[in-house]
DNA sequence: GTCTAGATGAGAAAGCTTCTCATTTTCAAT
DNA sequence: ATTGAAAATGAGAAGCTTTCTCATCTAGAC
């Protein structure tokens, strides 16, 4: 088991949590998780672990960069798998699906932006909101 | 006073906590609020007002379109007043500075992308964090 | 001035997240 | 394999922001 090994390496002891949550993102049907979606998928899987393991995991792991938290406007913070690649977001309002993005030119602009305003850029975070295509078909 | 008169346009009675925020985001400093900024300021300033108030009175502002409302990364809704144009942010990450920007083909690009997924936009929020000028010469 | 729908303030409560602490587990050294 | 110390866990308490409830109060039409 290679994760096991990848723990170690970050310093974090390889233990029933840790490895759970991260197989969920390797595996995971979606790449987006809160921590309510890992909560609720571990705990009725029958593996028995805490609310509180799961917030000091999620945020271990994003110490560690093996994965991104975004927040999104209802205010609940969401996690993704940190593939290494940066890249935006577009929410559907209605079902809340989540689709991602990269756009160089968009990327370029933002530096240039924040240098000319006297920044030192240490993150950015874009998101799209609107309906998606399943959604304005299948109205209610 | 003509903000009485705006309110009342909204179909919302003219009342002291709804002048004095209204107030606040015309006249203030600056332009971003939190509610616990409005809170505080209001209330030091002997304006007897509840939190609940300023809630509420926000959310009916953001229905008519009097304000706008964003979500930072630490999960806080923040207010603004809505001149119609729309804009962007850069905050930093050390003292909280928000900073303003447009920039056209970003807004172009967004479109783009959302209609090349299938999106009919709805809304869209970029935020740039970075260390602020001031910030980079007085480390600390 | 009176009346009524609407607004308010206080406190309770909800939702997400973090903290505390007693117990358990990992893992390096034996 | 056993041990021991440091680290991790789960449960519940608690913190923060935001919303809800409800008795009281007020704006504005008459």
């Amino acid at each position: 088991m290679s994760n096991d090994s990848d723990l170690k390496r970050l310093g974090l002891k390889a233990t029933g949590p840790r490895l759970k949550i991260l197989e969920m993102f390797e595996q995971g049907a979606t790449r987006h998780y809160t921590a309510e979606d890992i909560y609720k998928t571990l705990t009725d899987d029958g593996f028995d672990i805490g609310i509180a393991t799961v917030y000091r995991v999620l945020t271990q792991f994003e110490s560690a960069g093996l994965i991104t938290k975004h927040r999104f406007e209802d205010g609940r913070a969401i996690y993704e798998l940190n593939d290494g690649d940066h890249h935006d977001h577009v929410v559907c309002v209605q079902c809340g699906r989540v689709e991602e993005f990269v756009d160089q030119e968009i990327e370029k602009r933002q530096h240039e932006i924040a240098t000319r305003l006297g920044y030192v850029i240490t993150d950015h975070s874009l998101s799209i909101y609107g309906v998606c295509q399943h959604c304005q078909t299948h109205k209610n």
